[in-house]
DNA sequence: CATCGCCATTGACACGTTTCAATGCCGCCT
DNA sequence: AGGCGGCATTGAAACGTGTCAATGGCGATG
C-alpha cells in the first residue's frame, strides 16, 4: 500500500501547487477565475486537487476577503412550522446565488438573539435576515453598524432609511377575520392573545376592532381580550376555560386566536370538555400552518404567505449585497382568509 | 460631534492594542486567558474594546487554530417537527460548551447532503451530527477523513469502529405497534410505508411482522404493504383509497403508518370520505410529533425520544471532541407506544 | 531581424488572530 | 548589595488564501 496520506497535516493550496508544478497563485486562479488560466495547466491543477482530496479553507479565504459567503437567518422558534417554512424560502433563494444559510434559533429570548447577532458579526457574515424577538431591532441595527447588511422580517419595524423589511399586514388580517365572523352573525368575540406587549398581537386585535367598527358595532362591547403566557398549543388549551367563561357580558360565540398554535390548543381543549367547534364556539386562527388543514374540523385561519415571505426577504438582501448604491425597500404582503370547518353561523 | 469612527476600516485587535497602549498579544490574552494578565491592564484593554466596539474576527482565529468552534447539524427536513425537536436537543447541549450550531437542511436529497458536508469541511467545523439521506453514510465518512468528527443520528448504520451513533430501535417500535393492535383484535393490518428502499421503514415493518409471528399469526397473510412517494401528510391522504381498498384478502381493520405525517394524512383522508378513526379504521403513527395530540381523535403512535436523541448525539460528539483517546459508542433508545383515540377494538 | 504587446504565470504581501520564546521588571532571599 | 525566580508583557512567526504588480516567453508586426 502506498502512503496515500504523507502526513496528517491538512492539505492546502500550496500542496496542490507543488503537485501540479505551478505556483499557489495559479491554483487560486483555477478556483476563482478559471478563464485566466490555460486549458492545459487548469487540467493539471484540477487533477492534483482531486488526487489530494483538497478542500479549500474558508477561514483563509474569508480572512483575505474580509467577508464570508454565508448569511444568517435568525428565527424565533425552530419548532414552529411557520418559521421553518419561511426558512425554506430563504434557503431556496440563497441557493440560487450560492450562499449558504446558517439557521440560528433565538427561541424568543433576547439574550439568544444577541448571541446570534454576535456570532454573525464575528463570522463577518455576508448578511442576515432577522425576525426580532419582541420587535426589538437593536441587534439588527448593531449588526448593520458592524457592516453586516440585515433585513427585517415579519416583526418589528424600522424606517426604510435604515434597512429593508418584509412584513404582512396584520391590521388587514385582523379585519378579514372580523368581517368573516360578522358575516356569520357573531357579535361577541374573544381575542386570544399571546403575552402582553407583543406588537404583532396588538395590531391583529386592532384590525379586529376596526373590522367591527366598520359595520357599526362597538368594539369595546363586542370583543374581550384574554392573554396567554406563550404562543403555543399548550397555552391555548389552558385558556379554553377562561375563554368560555366569558366576560362581564355573555359567553362569546367565537374566538379569534393570535396564532394557529393557540387555536389548535383551543380546539383540543374544547374536545376534552365534550364540546366542539363550530357548534359550541367558532374558532379562527392565524398563520395557516400545515396542521390547520389536518385537524377535524379544519381550522379557519388567516393565511400568511410564509414561503414567499422568506423568498422576498432573501431577494431584498441579495439586492443590497450586489447593488452598491442600493436603496432600502419595504415589502408588505396582505394575508388571506382561509375558511374551513371551525367557523359557522351563530345560532344563538 | 467627534469623529467616533476614524475610518470605515474594520477595527481589529491591533487597534484595540494601540488604544490601550499594549501589544496585540496582550489583547489576545485578555480575550482568551484573562488570568495571565494583570488586573490593571485587563481593565484598560476591556475599556478599549468597549470604546471601539471591537468584535473579534473568527476567520483569523480559526485560521490560526485550524478549527472553527461551530458544529454542523445536517437534518433531513427542517419542516418536519420531528427533526426540529431533535435540533433543539443538539442546540441545548452544544450551548453548554459554548459551541454554535449551524443547521443545514438536506431536504432528503443526496446532492444537498453532499453540499452540506463540503461546506462543513471547508469551514473546518469542529464536528457534525448527521442524519443521512437514505442511510447513505458516505458523506459522513468523507467528513471524518477530512478531520471533522461526525456522529450518526437516527438513520443509517456504521460500525462503532468508525463513528458514534444514536438510534432508536425500530424493530421494537414495530413490534410494540403490533402487540397493541393484536390486543385490540386486529388481524388484517396495512403497513403504510414511505418510498421503497428506506431502511427505516423496512425495519419498522419487520418489527410489525415479528410481533404478529410472536402470537402465532402468519405475517404474510395478516399484513399488506402500501408504499407512498414521500413521508408527508399529502402522501398519506392520497393513499387512503388504496389502504381502504384492501388487498387480495379482506379490507384491513387497522393501518400502521411509517410516520406521523402519513398517519395524519390518513386521518384527514378518512374524514373527507365521511369515515373516521377508530370506528372505520384504527390508525397508528410513528414519532409522536406535537400535532399527534392535537387532532381529534388523538393519534395513537410510537413515540421516539426526539429531544433526548439530539442531546445524546451532541453529548457523544462533545465526548469525542474533548477526549483525545475516545472510543466510539452506540446509543440506542427504545421507543414507547402512546395510546390515544385513533385505535379501538376491532368490531368486525 | 528587432520591437512591441499580449497572455500565462509567478512571487510577495496582506488579511487578523494566536502562540511561544524572549525580554524586562520587581521583590525576595542570601 | 547582588543574584535569582517569577510574572507580566512583548515581538515575531505562522496559519491558508486572494490579489496585484512584475516577469518571462511567444507570436506578430514593422
Amino acid at each position: 500500500m502506498e502512503p496515500s496520506e504523507r502526513a496528517d497535516r491538512p492539505v492546502g493550496i500550496n500542496d496542490v501547487a507543488a503537485r501540479a508544478g505551478v505556483s499557489a497563485g495559479t491554483v487560486s486562479n483555477v478556483l476563482n477565475r478559471p478563464e485566466r488560466v490555460s486549458e492545459a495547466t487548469r487540467r493539471r491543477v484540477e487533477r492534483a486537487i482531486e488526487e489530494l482530496d483538497y478542500v479549500r479553507n474558508s477561514s483563509g479565504r474569508n480572512l483575505r476577503s474580509g467577508r464570508s459567503d454565508s448569511i444568517g437567518l435568525v428565527v424565533l422558534d425552530v419548532t414552529n412550522p411557520f418559521f421553518t417554512e419561511v426558512a425554506q424560502g430563504v434557503e431556496d433563494v440563497a441557493a440560487e446565488d450560492g450562499l449558504a444559510v446558517v439557521l440560528l434559533n433565538s427561541a424568543e429570548r433576547g439574550d439568544r438573539q444577541r448571541r446570534s447577532a454576535r456570532l454573525l458579526a464575528e463570522q463577518r457574515a455576508a448578511g442576515a435576515v432577522v425576525m426580532p424577538v419582541d420587535g426589538d431591532t437593536a441587534d439588527l441595527l448593531w449588526l448593520r453598524k458592524q457592516g453586516v447588511s440585515g433585513v427585517l422580517l415579519d416583526r418589528g419595524d424600522v424606517g426604510p432609511e435604515v434597512a429593508c423589511s418584509v412584513s404582512v399586514d396584520n391590521l388587514a388580517g385582523g379585519a378579514a377575520a372580523a368581517r368573516h365572523l360578522i358575516g356569520l352573525g357573531h357579535e361577541r368575540i374573544t381575542f386570544l392573545s399571546g403575552p402582553e406587549g407583543l406588537e404583532q398581537c396588538r395590531t391583529r386585535l386592532q384590525g379586529l376592532r376596526e373590522g367591527l367598527a366598520e359595520v357599526g358595532l362597538d368594539p369595546e362591547a363586542a370583543v374581550r381580550v384574554v392573554h396567554t403566557a406563550q404562543l403555543n398549543a399548550e397555552s391555548g388549551e389552558k385558556a379554553v376555560e377562561e375563554v368560555l367563561a366569558g366576560g362581564p357580558g355573555r359567553r362569546p360565540t367565537a374566538v379569534f386566536c393570535a396564532n394557529d398554535q393557540l387555536a389548535l390548543g383551543v380546539l383540543k381543549g374544547l374536545g376534552e370538555r365534550g364540546l366542539s367547534a363550530p357548534s359550541d364556539l367558532s374558532v379562527v386562527g392565524y398563520d395557516d400552518v400545515a396542521t390547520a388543514s389536518l385537524v377535524h374540523p379544519g381550522l379557519t385561519t388567516v393565511a400568511q404567505p410564509k414561503y414567499e415571505l422568506g423568498c422576498a426577504a432573501m431577494r431584498l438582501l441579495l439586492g443590497e449585497l450586489n447593488d452598491p448604491d442600493h436603496t432600502h425597500e419595504r415589502v408588505r404582503y396582505t394575508p388571506e382568509l382561509v375558511v374551513r370547518g371551525s367557523t359557522a353561523v351563530n345560532r344563538r
